[in-house]
DNA sequence: CGGTCGACTGAACAACCGTTCAGAGTCTCG
DNA sequence: CGAGACTCTGAACGGTTGTTCAGTCGACCG
């Protein structure tokens, strides 16, 4: 009996992966319609599942954050500080989830604020052990720092997207360019830094010198 | 004769004005009537004077664009590559074109390709100009170095702006912010790096030796 | 078999959007 | 003064959106 014409799924499970896919390509804007016929179902079934498109915006928020969950402790391989996106494309299952979040820290919203947190909990985590086994050098003020390479990791990676666009909502093609072409000037920075000399971190830090320890 | 209750300038000024400062504050979403309503027309008034909303936004474009080019023979100190929104949102004058450019890069389109790709040439000629005077370290890619720095320069911006969002789309607290939390972090990174030794890098410049100068 | 419940459809509704348009007001110039 | 060319209004139109709802279908159960 081969009646699943489009996919085995629950017709529930079917809408939210088509969501996850729509939102991730076209943005939250995406209409209800659009997911509806991209699932095989009309849009009254949508609004009958999860009560609302907030609802059901809410439920993608969750199972992508579960899916990072589970990407996280599959392969949890010391990667780089930031690193998260680039390694979660590396795994081309994981390719609609990298465009829906790359779309959710474009909105904003709660789910923007929770991916950054996180990422930075777990850069900060990352660093300290780094620091410690003497890979990485030691910061003035490691809670910021983890938060600022979290900042530009995750930015960069949305700057790049604005310059070479994802063609139909695949992310995997736009993120094996971004590696290509930021490897270099990344490992650049990392090891050798930027500037020649010290003088305009000792300036900063002469002026700047009293309140290090306040929130 | 106190008559101008709203400003002096002409209606058609008014009008791109409210929506650089509505586009800044809400996105490229923002309805023509809360544009017209800012301005104190009719939202008639708005497609006669300038077609449609994208002609709006087109003269928006130019016209931010235009005082970008002001502020930058204005005050044309040397500033740290990919920093032209921190040295915008120092003078409050700017303060609506900041998040008129935020929105823009978060947006997509040609405004935000056009002002990446103005930043990375500016980036690209500044860092020439300070690796031959010696305060910057040459690099393998230069061209490559200077549209990554941009990329998480402007990436920063967007990211902390995502976990501290402006407060009635004024940008100008949240910069502030910006470079209070991000000071100390850039300056370690730029002047000491961050890994400890060299190893990883020679590793990827022993396995990508051969094609450096490919497009 | 009759009945109940959930999945599901698709037409319809209300709200909002960008845009149109007929007309009112105002200014200029012959 | 009067004709024309402006600016400007605000109601209205068509399109799209999220959502509702009456009703169909099929599975399960007593």
């Amino acid at each position: 009996m081969r009646s699943a014409a489009v996919s085995d799924l629950t017709a529930r499970a079917r809408i939210r992966d088509a969501a996850i896919r729509r939102f991730g390509a076209d943005g939250f804007a995406a209409p209800v319609r659009a997911i509806a016929a991209e699932a095989g179902v009309s849009p009254g079934l949508v609004i009958h599942h999860f009560g609302s498109k907030d609802g059901l915006r809410a439920v993608c928020d969750e199972h992508v954050l579960r899916l990072i969950r589970e990407a996280e402790t599959e392969a949890f391989t010391a990667s780089a500080p930031g690193d998260l996106l680039g390694h979660l494309a590396e795994l081309d299952r994981y390719a609609p989830v990298v465009g829906y979040l790359v779309q959710a820290v474009l909105a904003g919203g709660d789910l923007a604020v929770t991916l950054l947190e996180r990422m930075t909990r777990d850069a900060e985590r990352y660093l300290a052990d780094a620091v410690a086994a003497g890979r990485i050098r030691p910061s003035r003020d490691p809670s910021r720092r983890a938060a600022f390479l979290v900042d530009i990791g995750m930015g960069a990676v949305l700057s790049f997207v604005r310059r070479h666009p994802p063609v139909d909502g695949d992310y995997r093609a736009t993120l094996r360019a971004y590696a290509s072409a930021n490897s270099l000037p990344a490992l650049e920075l990392y090891t050798e830094g930027l500037l020649t000399d010290a003088t305009v971190l000792d300036a900063y830090l002469a002026i700047d010198d009293p309140p290090p320890g306040s929130e």
